[in-house]
DNA sequence: CACCATTTTGGAACCGGTTCCAAGAAATTT
DNA sequence: AAATTTCTTGGAACCGGTTCCAAAATGGTG
């Protein structure tokens, strides 16, 4: 209804210069208190409140930061983005979310509205931004920060976790318990979260010289984890584990397992997955996998993303976190109740390990921890 | 690096005024041809593109919408945010997201500061815009969109589907194939989203002249329907069937069932749960559903938006998209194969009906088609 | 009360665009 | 060729704030 005051108006109705008005909402500006309540005053009158628009323009600092994502289908993803945007909120920023599928033409087009919103960030998770693009924004000095992905050949600040480290577990975990026909279905091959864990993956079974049954790369991608594992299957010789690359795929991979050959998990195949998402906590798949921390992870990218808009020039720094061995209940010869062969993995391969239930799936927001049952 | 050029530098450069350069970015401004090539050409040399931030000051369409929920750890708003993004990006809209716990103080502030950036709308999920904050957002005539909630007492534009009736269709199912001692765990009861399921469930048991055997309100949480799980299996006579408020908690109660108690679903006690998400389609659950339309939901969000956009001072419209009940194998007496008391069910309710593989889980994202399985 | 140091204040320029308007150039008509 | 119409063009004002700077007001001191 009522158009929004500006300042002007605000000035003029307290009988102030605008310069003046304005001093009145800077915190710690040379204002009188007499003033500065006439101010407040009349700006209330006028129910007026700042443009966020107009002030970013003078000020040269609009606190958006971008957050470039591919899909949320993946509760990793979904909880990075919650979580995210309720660190960066907490921190004054505003949040521009951008979706946008790898490598369609929109992508580019996309980004660089981005940019012509003048973000003062970008935090890039499962859309994988082209180096063109990367360029670009160094270019414009625009800090990027690559969320569970680190780019090739280029030298940009990323978080991840220790890929290779937890690949390693997971694999030596299947090797120590006496696994020898041991697959993977791997993740996408240009992400080096895919790359790595491939790479873990052989280094460890090449360390206890076996040979992989198969190593195929589904891409992130449910379906064809879901053809991988016909695959696999219909091989003259079954897998009698699989390592999968992330638990979105690992629950697939054991749906097709259960329901096209009947077969028992993990008595006849074992699975190990990664992530530690909210469906390896699901009673029907309890899955040992790997976690990554994603609380862990946002505050380093938000921390490293703080940093280098105040510190522009600085050589991007990669933060690794490290990932942790989750016991579940899809690893034959472990479980909540047999630790010694994970407690020995380990050891060996230098990670945490826990079971099940001790995850940190807790929200950021604030729990509403008052809540009861009411029946009605 | 280098500092962005502005329109003035590029003006300078092509040798014309700054109005001149302006208008050779404009669609269908009056320019020759010549001139526009002049300036596209300096402005190429200049790296430029023109800043959002001073077309929005001046011209007063930002072309944002603010997104804001409470949380995304329940898929279906995971991919509510998903394909609202995707299609608001594809609009030429930029979002905005926000996300907000329930009548947290900084809820209030938070959406004030939505309000500071200028969006030209909002669209709210889980989280649930307190009145005050409506009406203030009535005042800027900034529009609001409801999405898959409504306000009581409120007259507000939403998007929500049939909630009444798709519970009806839920309790009908249960009442026809037989179950006598039925439950219905109950989501937030703040929300027309949980009110209208109850509703549904109350009349539909009335009607068939049975008492319910217990109603509770978890607000969608999944620790309090793990505990209103608890209270039903300890009352005196437990339930042959509940029907619950969505699907994340319809998985905690089957979780719960079937390991505190052993229960056998659906022999023992049969479950539906509400929105068909992802847990609905996992082969561990096979869920009973009735099915949300999320993609039909986002269309009309962003249609309705759009319009109101457009024209704001019309009486808001209410959308209600059919809900239709998905046939799975939580509910004895049905299933993919025996179809015959579901049909009867949805022609009485009138509802749709399909089984569990006909979804419409497809993203709104193009899908990459041609990726095929690679051994590596 | 005069004098000087310190606060407060308002005018004006600026951020980077758009758009109105009047003037100049080009094209058309007579 | 002159008169008229239509296109192009640049100056200036504007969007709604911030900030520099000089002037005005205030306060403290001798």
């Amino acid at each position: 209804m009522n158009k929004r005051a500006t300042l002007s108006e605000v000035a003029r109705r307290a009988g102030v210069g605008k310069a003046t008005a304005s001093r009145a909402f800077t915190e710690g500006a040379s204002v009188s208190v007499r003033t500065r309540d006439k101010v407040v005053r009349a700006a209330n009158e006028l129910n007026y409140y700042p443009s966020r628009l107009a002030k970013s323009l003078s000020t040269g600092r609009t606190r958006y930061i971008g957050l470039a994502f591919a899909y949320l289908d993946n509760p990793f993803y979904a909880e990075a983005v919650e979580k995210l945007t309720y660190r960066l909120q907490s921190e004054g920023y505003q949040v521009l979310l951008l979706m946008a599928w790898n490598d369609t033409p929109e992508e580019k087009e996309i980004v660089q509205q981005l940019l012509d919103y003048q973000v003062e960030g970008i935090i890039t998770g499962s859309a994988s931004i082209s180096s063109a693009i990367a360029a670009r924004c160094s270019d414009s000095s625009i800090p990027i920060v690559m969320f569970n992905r680190d780019l090739l050949h280029q030298d940009l600040p990323a978080v991840t976790s220790d890929n290779y480290r937890g690949a390693c577990a997971a694999t030596e975990l299947l090797i120590r318990t006496g696994h020898t026909r041991i697959a993977h279905i791997a993740g996408w091959q240009q992400a080096t979260t895919g790359i790595d864990r491939v790479r873990g993956f052989r280094d460890t079974m090449e360390r206890a010289g076996l040979e992989p049954i198969g190593v195929i790369d589904a891409h992130f991608l449910k379906p064809l984890a879901e053809e991988a594992t016909h695959e696999l299957m219909k091989a003259p010789t079954r897998p009698d584990a699989i390592f999968v690359g992330n638990d979105n795929m690992a629950v697939t991979v054991m749906d097709a397992l259960r329901s096209t050959y009947g077969v028992d998990v993990p008595n006849e195949v074992s699975i190990v997955g990664y992530d530690d998402t909210i469906f390896a906590r699901l009673h029907g798949y309890q899955l040992t996998t790997i976690r990554q921390p994603v609380n862990r992870m946002v505050d380093q990218a938000v921390d490293l993303m703080q940093e280098l808009i105040l510190h522009p020039h600085q050589k991007p720094p990669k933060k690794i976190v490290p990932a942790s061995l989750v016991v579940g209940e899809t690893v034959r010869g472990t479980g909540p109740t047999k630790l010694e062969p994970v407690k020995k993995v380990a050891e060996l391969v230098g990670v945490e390990f826990t079971v099940c239930h001790l995850n940190e799936f807790e929200p950021i927001r604030k729990q509403s921890g008052a809540i009861r049952l009411k029946r009605i």
